[in-house]
DNA sequence: CGCACTTACTTTACATGTAAACCATTCGGA
DNA sequence: TCCGAATGGTTTACATGTAAAGTAAGTGCG
């Protein structure tokens, strides 16, 4: 369905710059929402699982700022994130000892098991969600967002 | 830039279906951020914004949730953003007298000069954002964008 | 007529993102 | 060596999104 009418917009788009930006901010939310529903199945948030799969992909107790980093996001979200995880037990922190303004986190092996059992199901959502767009699409889509985010750049 | 650089991203994607998700969510963050900002400048964010524009486009006082199903949002995130417009003096609510369930929103005439403001700077923003993309990948990317969407849905 | 059901909202509780201010620790240089 | 700046984090304050429960006011049907 054309955008326009899913947003029950009235008149036409002002231009096709913000029809598109408004298309990719809106398929953007519809698969935020789908994976946010697959995670919570597993008892995890979409932030969450980001710290816990950056540190899966370092193999190594990391600074929490670094995870920060890596998500694109802001100390602050990362504290509170870091604090609902040690709750939950999938992390342990440690403070370090070369630098001892630093806090390592590092998972457990619940969050191990965890991670596993959501690799599939979120390999197969990912794969359903764009089941209706050809390859072809999809690495066109890829180079035109990468254009897209290169002219965005701050 | 590539996307896995972006990420700092060690392995490669599982998928490509996989990388074109993370693609359109992150293109979309920077988007909205950069809209977000831009708005902020009118001393409005992002919900509250889309609240004044869609009362603008209908022209006439209209039930609260009515204004929340053209955002695709929930009943209580409204309220709260009406509650704030309200304080701010850039609607009035008013108790429809047929049904004494609905209340009707309206913009004042300061809202509407708020909204004149940031119509240039807007569209002049979209504009810049897609300026790399040549207008062909434009439709294109709408195309694809929709093909992708219609395979979601629910 | 009266009660169950729906509708339009509101309230509360929780997760998240952003900005700004604040600690503690470390570093760099006079 | 001592002090100010930079670094790693936490805290607080505010806007937003979601889910779940609650309230007030219509609607429908026996």
């Amino acid at each position: 369905m054309a955008l326009r009418d899913e947003l029950k917009k009235r008149g036409p788009f002002d231009s096709i710059e913000q029809e598109v930006g408004l298309s990719i901010m809106r398929t953007s939310d519809l698969i935020e929402n789908r994976i946010a529903r697959l995670l919570r199945e597993h008892g995890l948030t979409m932030s969450q699982y980001n710290v816990l799969r950056i540190l899966r992909g370092e193999g190594k107790p990391m600074p929490c700022l670094e995870v920060a980093d890596r998500m694109i996001q802001v100390a602050p979200a990362i504290t509170r994130v870091v604090d609902q995880l040690l709750k939950a037990k999938l992390i342990v922190k440690t403070q370090s000892e070369s630098d001892r303004r630093v806090f390592l986190i590092e998972l457990t092996p619940a969050a191990k098991r965890t991670l596993k059992a959501v690799d599939g199901p979120l390999l197969d959502l990912h794969a359903a969600l764009m089941a209706n767009v050809p390859k072809k699409s999809l690495k066109l889509l890829i180079e035109i967002l990468e254009q897209t985010r290169d002219g965005i750049g701050e």
